[in-house]
DNA sequence: ACATGACCCTGTGAGC
DNA sequence: TGCTCACAGGGTCATG
């Protein structure tokens, strides 16, 4: 589901309500997802307080301050169906409580307390499991096991320069696409993304990285940013079941130029006259593209 | 070093 | 109305 656009989305979301909260309680419905839940992590989140979210990557970090001398960070990753949804409790005459949704795939829960209100509820809904809870102490993210080998924020202006992204493309044959997707190089940039930045950047996905003019190198340094912005602007991109944590769908969808338009006109290529947006398949995913606007050319 | 495919899962929509 | 198949915002691992 989420790429960079999405978790960032659902971060700030959540950032809003939760930050300064008191953690209450916590189920777990399961003892995994693709990893184990820590086997601490009812018990550290308890009466525990939020400080802080943050976001790295495709990772949503959540920084507690625990009742334990040390605190603790929370890590989920959304793998591809993975949510994270608020809501507020319902009460009755007798001050019971009950909540208006009821989630399948309801694998973690965890309600809090703000200042206006008790007895909110977070929840980690994910069908296909494909998603992470993992636990760390917020000191060292060096020892975060899931950050080993990922590389830089693209969004972060110091870390996404000319000189990082040209280097590194020169050092590797591999097709663009295969560059932009791979986390070690940039974090962050997913399927639907880089099919869009290649797009706007007029770059045929199966070329080589090490290829890449100057030109394009800075046509793909202005997109990247740019996009993934415009994205988060727009709450991220809605296909199925992405939502944000307040239950609204994304609208990026709507200013996708290609990805899932397979068959469709190209909206660059005036004249109609192209055979329209293709789809083809690398690294074991659907690249789209229109071969008119971004034509295959070595140099 | 790097491309590929299998795998982890459930859900959905198309085609018959 | 069912069934089968392809495919889905990700990441990891084995294999060639």
């Amino acid at each position: 589901m989420p790429e960079l656009p999405e978790v960032e989305t659902i971060m700030r979301g959540l950032a809003s309500i939760m930050v300064k909260s008191h953690i209450s309680t916590v189920i777990l419905n399961r003892a995994n997802l693709r990893k184990d839940f820590p086997k601490n992590l009812k018990e550290i989140l308890e009466n525990s307080q939020i400080q802080r979210l943050r976001r790295r990557a495709k990772y949503l970090l959540c920084d507690i301050k625990s009742k334990y001398s040390e605190n603790w960070t929370i890590l989920f990753h959304l793998g591809m169906s993975g949510r994270l949804l608020i809501d507020y409790p319902i009460y009755r005459e007798d001050s019971s409580f009950h909540y208006q949704n009821n989630y399948k795939h309801n694998h973690f829960v965890l309600f809090f307390d703000t200042q206006e209100q008790k007895n909110i509820r977070l929840s980690y809904v994910d069908p296909r499991r494909f998603g992470v809870i993992d636990l760390y102490k917020t000191e060292n993210e060096a020892l975060y096991s899931s950050f080993k080998n990922i590389g830089i924020e693209p969004l972060n202006k110091q870390e996404l320069t000319y000189d990082y992204l040209s280097k590194k493309l020169s050092q590797t044959k591999s097709p663009i696409k295969n560059f932009l997707l791979n986390q070690k190089y940039i974090v962050g940039l997913g399927n639907i993304y880089v099919c869009e930045i290649l797009f706007r950047a007029k770059i045929h996905p199966q070329r080589a990285s090490s290829s890449l003019t100057i030109n394009e190198k800075k046509t793909l340094l202005k997109f990247i940013p740019d996009i993934l912005n415009q994205a988060i602007g727009a709450g991220g991109s809605t296909l199925r079941d992405y939502v944000q944590s307040d239950g609204e769908k994304g609208g990026f969808q709507e200013l996708h130029q290609v990805y899932g338009r397979e068959g469709e006109a190209c909206p660059a290529c005036k004249t109609g006259k192209c055979q329209g947006i293709t789809r083809i398949i690398q690294a074991g995913r659907s690249t789209f593209f229109c071969p008119s606007q971004q034509k295959y050319k070595e140099n």
